[in-house]
DNA sequence: TGATAATCAGACATAATAATCCCAATAATG
DNA sequence: CATTATTGGGATTATTATGTCTGATTATCA
């Protein structure tokens, strides 16, 4: 088997977070084409057509049906953050901490062999996923683009 | 989708640190059968066997064939890290750094939206399945059991 | 009001991972 | 030397994640 590498989350949530990183690069007040993302970042469109749907029901993009549609983030770049999109396409984290090695659930009290030291780069990792807002993103992308071409 | 908790290895990799960590524990001299580590940890035999025909092909385990045959650690306990067992079943990792969001490759120079995060995360991820032996780790599920049962 | 172009929705198809089956090869034991 | 109990290894099946097809619904525009 070949990882390409830990998984924070599913490949849905990965199409989830480039098309909102898009909407909030363009900042477009007329209705984006999800046909138009998809080209963009090469993502199988039918498929990110069903993501963006989901994405619609968790109210964190707006959908305008009919010719002149498209989508739009449902609010401002700046008050959406990765852990929210990654919540609404994988559902929420698990209520019990589950062990790292899969021996059984490991508490503090009860640690499975290696709770001491993945508990705080779990916490670290969820705490990134909270903090990394859409509008950081797009301008970081923005970023990125100019360096590259220069 | 319902993802668990962030993935760091395949089931496979979960199931053979679970049976190496088992020997580390018996610390028998006797050959173990892989049958019986399958219901200690209510693994599938016959997938376990296989993870461990590819232990054994990577010598991080011992086959004995026959009657009275079964499996062993291949060295002393202290010297088999969780990321040797990691890398001979999943592989080992990329040699190109990935995008967590999967925008394109990042690097240092031009960094992807969230590098700077997601960078020292990683390495500690990393660091942490390099460090945990199978000794220790042995050590402390016992010392879990302990517990349990005070 | 009909043609066009977008999202919505559910069934269907493919690929990757996880799990199972079957029997051959090996080795100990009575 | 037959019996029994193990690992070895290829083929197959099951499950889940990912991706596709088709038609309905909604809205615009000539």
């Amino acid at each position: 088997m070949v990882t390409s590498e830990y998984m924070l989350y599913s490949k849905s949530s990965e199409y989830a977070i480039q098309a909102m990183v898009y909407l909030a690069e363009v900042k477009s007040k007329e209705p984006v084409l999800t046909k138009n993302i998809a080209k963009e970042y090469n993502i199988p469109y039918q498929f990110l057509a069903k993501i963006v749907q989901n994405l619609v029901k968790h109210r964190l993009i707006k959908a305008t049906r009919g010719r002149t549609g498209g989508i739009n983030l449902y609010q401002d770049a700046s008050n959406i953050y990765l852990n929210q999109i990654v919540d609404a396409i994988d559902g929420p984290p698990p209520i019990e901490e589950q062990c790292a090695i899969g021996l059984d659930l490991c508490s503090d009290d009860v640690p499975c062999p290696i709770h001491h030291t993945w508990k705080p780069i779990r916490k670290a990792i969820r705490e990134m996923l909270a903090s990394e807002n859409l509008e950081e993103l797009a301008h970081r992308v923005i970023e990125k683009r100019r360096r590259m071409n220069s």
